[in-house]
RNA sequence: GGGCGAAUGGCGGAACUGGUAGACGCGCACGACUCAAAAUCGUGUUUCGCAAGAAGUGAGAGUUCGAUUCUCUCUUCGCCCA
C-alpha cells in the first residue's frame, strides 16, 4: 500500500490556502456572520498542547460554519504585552519589543502548521502601537464620562525589589522573586469604575442563554450581591464622633452584638494619627497581604480605642469599638458589629481579646437552652434571647423584620452591598500601554490631548533597575501640554486591558481614526463562539463585559452590551508523570519501554515510576512539544487526536499510543481512498444502494448533532464507524453515481477535523460546489425496531419487528419465542407496560 | 470553610427527554500473512461461572413496572473562591 504523504500534502494545502485567501473575509450583507474567537495567546515563543486544543477547537467551529454558509470571522492576534517579556528583557539585556516579536514569528509559523482556517490578515498585536494608541484614547474617553478616577489604594510590595507584586506573584505572604515578606503600601492609583454597573452585569448573565452554568455562577459570586441594611451605632467617649454606620447582612443578630469593629483606614483613624501604639498595630496589619485570601488567613488582631458604641436596639448596652485587621474598608462603609456567636471571625476576635459571646439563634433541632461554645454557629435556626425579636425564623424572616424596625426607628436602611470592587489598573512596570495622563507642579492629572496620541513607550532603556524602570527616564516624562511643562504618568495598564476589547478590534484591524468601525462592529459583533480556558471565567470576561458596558456608556451609537454570545471552555492537557529513584520529574522523551516496565533512557537501569496523569506543565516536565508532534504524525494526526477520547470540556489525556492511533487511522482512511478510486473506475451498475444511502445519512445526521453540541468527540468515533462500514462494502458493487455521491458527503463532513486530509481526497473527485452536506430524512427512517423484552424488569430477551408494532403485535411474537415464552408458562400476568418500538415489561 | 462539578471494564470515555450499560479508541489475548520480527488484517475482550445463569455504573437508602440518569445521606477527587 502506498504510504500517506502528510507532509506533502498538508504543505500543499496550506500553501492552497494561503495563495487563494480562502479564509479572509469582508463583510458580506447577503450572508449571515458567524463571528468564533478562541482567547488569544501570550508570545512565550512556542505554542503548548493547550493552544493546539484550543484552536482546534475552534478551528472545527469555524471551518463547519464556512461549509454551512455563513461569512465566518476567524482572526488571531497576540496579547503581547505583559512581565514575562520584561523579566527576559532583563535576564538576557534584551528589548522586550524585539523579543516580543521573535516570539510571534516564532508562534504564528507553529500555528500556521496546525491548518487553521484563520484570517491572518487580521492579525493584531497589543503591544503595537496601532494598537495601544485606541487603547489610550479609549481611557480619555472613559476618562471624560467619569468611569476612570485615582485614588490610593493598598498594593503588595515587595520591600527587596522596591516593586509591586500582582496578588499571584505573592506566595505564602512572601515575593515570587525575592521572597522578602510582602507589605500591604499605599500607592495613588487609576481605577475603573466597574462597581457601577455591579447590577447591569449581574442581570447581564441571565440573558446568556450560551454560556456554561459554571461561569455565570462564578460571576455571579465574584459581583456578590448581598442584601441587608446599614445600622448607625451611637458613639461615647472622648473623641468627637457621634455615630459609626455600619453594613450587615445579618441585622437580626443584632441583640449578639459585642464589639465594633472598624477598618484602620476608617475615617476616624485621623484621630489616631499621632498614637504610637495605633501606629505600631497599623504596621503589623500592612505585613499582611492585601488579598481578601491572605486577610482571612491572618491572625484576628485588634486595636481597643476608648470608644464605646450602644447597642441600636438596647442602647443600655455599650460595647468596646476596636480597628481589627480583618474589616476591609472597601467593603460596606469599613465597619462591621461584631456578634461573635454567629460569626466565626467575630468569635475567634472574641475569644482572642474576652469579649462577650451571646447566643441569638438556636439550630431548629436545639431548645432554648441551645449555647454557642467552641465555635459559631452561622446555620438557620429560630432566634433567641432577643426581646421583641424572639421566635422569627432566621436568617430570612428575621432579618426582613429587623430591617423594617430599624427603619421605623430611624436607625438606619434597608441596603445592598456588592463585593465587586473597582478595577485597579495602574501597573508599575515598563511592558504595558502607557496611561495617557501628564500631571502638573500641584499633581492635578490632565489627559493628554487625543491628537498627541500614541503615548509611546520608549525604547532602548534600562530595565535593571529597581521599580518602574519608567519612573526613571526623566527626558521621557517630560512633556508640554499647551505650553505648561508637565510630567508623564509612568504607570502602565493592566493586560487586561487590552485583552477587553481586541475583539472589538479583529473587526477593523486596520482603521486608523478609532479602535474599531461602527458599520463593521454593527456587522460582526457580538462573538457568537467565544472559547478559552476556564480559569479566564472571572476576570478577563467580566473586564470585557464591562468595557462594552463603558463604551456604550453615554453613547447613543453603541447599542451591544455583552461581547460574547456563546462560550466554550475548554479542559486541560494533561499527560503521565514520571520520576526516576531519586525523586526527580523525568520527561516523557527520557524514558524507554521495555517489557512493559519503563526505564530511563540514558541507563537503562534505572526504573521509572509512573505517577497520575497531571495538566502539562514544565516543573513536572510532563509536557510535549507540539512541534515535533506536527513534524513526526501530521497537523491532522495531532487534530485528530486532540478531539479524540475525551469531551471538549473535559482535561484530555495526551499519550504517545493515541496519538499513534490517530496517525494509523489516517493511513487507514488513505488506503481507504486509494480502494475507492479503483472501485468508481469498475462502473458498476446497480440500483439496490439504499444500505449505502441509509448508512451514510444516518451518520451525517449523528456528524452534524455532534458537531452542534460539541460533542467533537463522538464525531472521531463517528469516523471510525464510517470508516468500518465503508472498508467492508466498498466493493458490494454499488453504482457509480451513488459511491460518488456518498463518499463526497462523507468527506466534506471530514472536513472541519482533518481538513488536509479530506480536501485532498475531495479533490480527486470534487472541486466545486462544496458545501455542508444535509442529511435525507427519507432515509433515516427505521422500518424495523428491536424491542426489549423484560420480565419483572429483567431483561429476558430481544425481538425485531416492523417498526411501530403495537403491543398485540409483539405479543403474539413473545408468545412464539420459546426462550422467553418459558418464563411465563403458567404465570398469571399482573401488569404490562408497553412503550412503542422500545419495551415490553411483563409483570407476572 | 463556601460554591460548582465529577465518580461507569485494565485505561480514556459512550448511553437522546427514566427504557438493551460499556459505543468508539487504547491496552491485552488468540489467529492470518512472514524464515522471523515490525507493520497490516481478522476474531475476542465488564466480572464470576464449563454452562444455564448470576452480579454489576464510588457507598448506602428512597421514588418507579424499570434508575448510570431523579431525590436524600455519606465517601473520594477536581476546579473556583475564601
Amino acid at each position: 500500500m502506498e504510504r500517506y504523504n502528510f507532509k506533502l500534502i498538508e504543505d500543499k494545502w496550506q500553501a492552497f490556502w494561503e495563495k487563494n485567501q480562502n479564509f479572509s473575509t469582508k463583510i458580506d450583507k447577503n450572508k449571515k456572520k458567524f463571528y468564533c474567537l478562541e482567547m488569544f495567546p501570550y508570545p512565550s515563543g512556542k505554542i503548548h498542547m493547550g493552544h493546539v486544543r484550543n484552536y482546534t477547537i475552534g478551528d472545527v467551529l469555524a471551518r463547519y460554519k464556512g461549509l454551512q454558509g455563513f461569512n465566518v470571522l476567524h482572526p488571531m492576534g497576540w496579547d503581547s504585552f505583559g512581565m514575562p517579556a520584561e523579566n527576559a528583557a532583563k535576564q538576557n539585556q534584551l528589548d522586550p519589543k524585539l523579543w516580543t516579536e521573535k516570539n510571534i514569528a516564532a508562534m504564528k509559523t507553529q500555528l500556521k502548521k496546525l491548518g487553521l482556517s484563520i484570517d491572518w490578515n487580521r492579525e493584531i498585536s497589543t503591544c503595537s502601537e496601532d494598537y495601544y494608541k485606541h487603547q489610550q484614547a479609549f481611557f480619555l474617553e472613559l476618562f471624560k464620562k467619569k468611569l476612570v478616577y485615582r485614588k490610593e489604594n493598598y498594593v503588595n510590595w515587595d520591600p527587596v525589589d522596591e516593586t509591586v507584586l500582582a496578588n499571584e506573584q505573592v506566595i505564602n505572604g512572601k515575593g515570587w522573586r525575592s521572597g522578602a515578606i510582602v507589605e500591604r503600601k499605599k500607592l495613588s492609583q487609576w481605577f475603573f469604575n466597574i462597581s457601577k454597573f455591579s447590577q447591569d452585569l449581574l442581570d447581564g448573565l441571565d440573558g446568556l442563554k450560551n454560556w456554561p452554568n459554571k461561569v455565570k455562577t462564578m460571576q455571579k459570586n465574584w459581583i456578590g450581591k448581598s442584601f441587608g441594611c446599614e445600622i448607625n451605632f451611637d458613639i461615647e467617649g472622648d473623641l468627637p464622633i457621634k455615630n459609626i454606620k455600619c453594613f450587615t447582612t445579618r441585622p437580626d443578630t443584632l441583640f449578639g452584638f459585642s464589639f465594633l469593629a472598624l477598618s484602620i483606614d476608617h475615617e476616624i483613624s485621623k484621630f489616631y494619627k499621632n498614637d504610637k501604639e495605633f501606629q505600631k498595630f497599623k504596621d503589623e496589619c500592612s505585613k499582611t497581604g492585601t488579598t481578601e485570601e491572605a486577610i482571612a488567613v491572618a491572625d484576628k488582631i485588634g486595636f481597643k480605642t476608648n470608644l464605646l458604641a450602644s447597642n441600636p436596639l438596647n442602647p443600655k448596652e455599650k460595647m468596646p469599638v476596636y480597628f481589627a485587621n480583618f474589616v476591609l474598608m472597601d467593603y460596606g462603609f469599613g465597619a462591621v458589629f461584631g456578634c461573635p456567636a454567629h460569626d466565626q471571625r467575630d468569635f475567634d476576635f472574641a475569644k482572642k481579646y474576652n469579649l462577650k459571646i451571646k447566643t441569638v439563634v438556636r439550630p431548629h433541632d436545639k431548645d432554648e437552652k441551645f449555647e454557642v461554645l467552641d465555635e459559631a454557629y452561622a446555620g438557620p435556626g429560630i432566634i433567641i434571647n432577643s426581646d421583641f425579636l424572639n421566635g422569627l425564623n432566621a436568617p430570612e424572616d428575621a432579618v426582613i423584620e429587623t430591617i423594617k424596625i430599624i427603619e421605623n426607628k430611624k436607625l438606619g436602611k434597608k441596603q445592598i452591598n456588592y463585593r465587586l470592587k473597582d478595577w485597579g489598573v495602574s501597573r508599575q512596570r515598563y511592558w504595558g500601554c502607557p496611561i495617557p495622563i501628564a500631571y502638573d507642579e500641584n499633581n492635578n492629572a490632565h489627559p493628554i490631548p487625543i491628537t498627541m496620541l500614541p503615548v509611546k513607550l520608549p525604547q532602548n532603556i534600562n530595565l535593571d533597575v529597581k521599580g518602574n524602570p519608567l519612573d526613571k527616564e526623566n527626558e521621557w516624562k517630560e512633556i508640554i501640554i499647551d505650553g505648561k511643562k508637565m510630567r508623564r504618568e509612568t504607570d502602565t495598564l493592566d493586560t487586561f486591558v487590552c485583552s477587553s476589547w481586541y475583539y472589538l478590534r479583529f473587526c477593523s484591524p486596520n482603521h486608523l481614526d478609532y479602535g474599531f468601525k461602527k458599520e463593521e462592529i454593527d456587522y460582526w459583533m457580538p462573538v457568537d463562539q467565544y472559547i478559552g480556558g476556564v480559569e479566564h471565567a472571572i476576570l478577563h470576561l467580566l473586564y470585557s463585559r464591562f468595557f462594552m458596558r463603558a463604551l456604550a456608556y453615554e453613547s447613543s451609537d453603541f447599542n451591544i452590551k455583552e461581547p460574547f454570545d456563546g462560550l466554550f471552555t475548554q479542559g486541560m492537557v494533561c499527560h503521565e508523570t514520571y520520576k526516576d529513584p531519586d525523586n526527580n520529574w523525568v520527561a516523557p522523551e527520557e524514558i524507554e519501554n521495555i517489557n512493559g516496565k519503563k526505564y530511563l533512557k540514558k541507563d537503562n537501569t534505572k526504573i521509572i515510576t509512573v505517577g497520575p496523569s497531571e495538566s502539562m506543565s514544565k516543573s513536572k516536565k510532563n509536557t510535549i512539544d507540539p512541534e515535533n508532534i506536527i513534524l513526526n504524525y501530521g497537523a491532522d494526526a495531532a487534530r485528530l487526536f486532540i478531539l479524540s477520547d475525551s469531551p471538549p470540556e473535559k482535561d484530555i489525556q495526551w499519550s504517545e499510543e493515541g496519538i499513534i492511533s490517530s496517525f494509523k487511522f489516517i493511513q487507514k482512511l488513505w488506503n481507504l481512498n486509494l480502494k475507492f478510486l479503483d472501485e468508481i473506475k469498475k462502473n458498476h451498475e446497480k440500483d439496490s444502494d439504499t444500505e449505502l444511502e441509509k448508512y451514510t445519512n444516518k451518520f451525517l445526521k449523528k456528524i452534524t448533532d455532534n458537531l452542534e453540541n460539541f460533542s467533537y468527540n463522538k464525531i472521531i468515533a463517528n469516523l471510525h464507524e464510517i470508516y468500518s462500514f465503508l472498508n467492508k462494502q466498498i466493493n458490494q458493487k454499488y453504482s457509480k453515481d451513488t459511491l460518488i455521491d456518498n463518499y463526497e458527503k462523507i468527506l466534506i463532513s471530514m472536513m472541519p477535523i482533518i481538513p488536509h486530509f479530506s480536501n485532498e481526497c475531495l479533490s480527486l473527485i470534487k472541486s466545486e460546489d462544496i458545501k455542508w452536506p444535509e442529511y435525507n430524512k427519507n432515509f433515516i427512517k427505521e422500518e424495523t425496531a428491536n424491542i426489549v423484552v423484560q420480565i419483572n424488569g429483567k431483561k429476558r430477551g430481544l425481538i425485531q419487528t416492523k417498526i411501530d408494532s403495537n403491543e398485540n403485535d409483539i405479543f403474539d411474537i413473545i408468545k412464539n419465542d420459546d426462550k422467553i415464552f418459558k418464563y411465563l408458562e403458567k404465570k398469571i400476568i399482573k401488569r404490562k407496560i408497553f412503550i412503542k418500538n422500545k419495551l415490553v415489561n411483563i409483570i407476572i
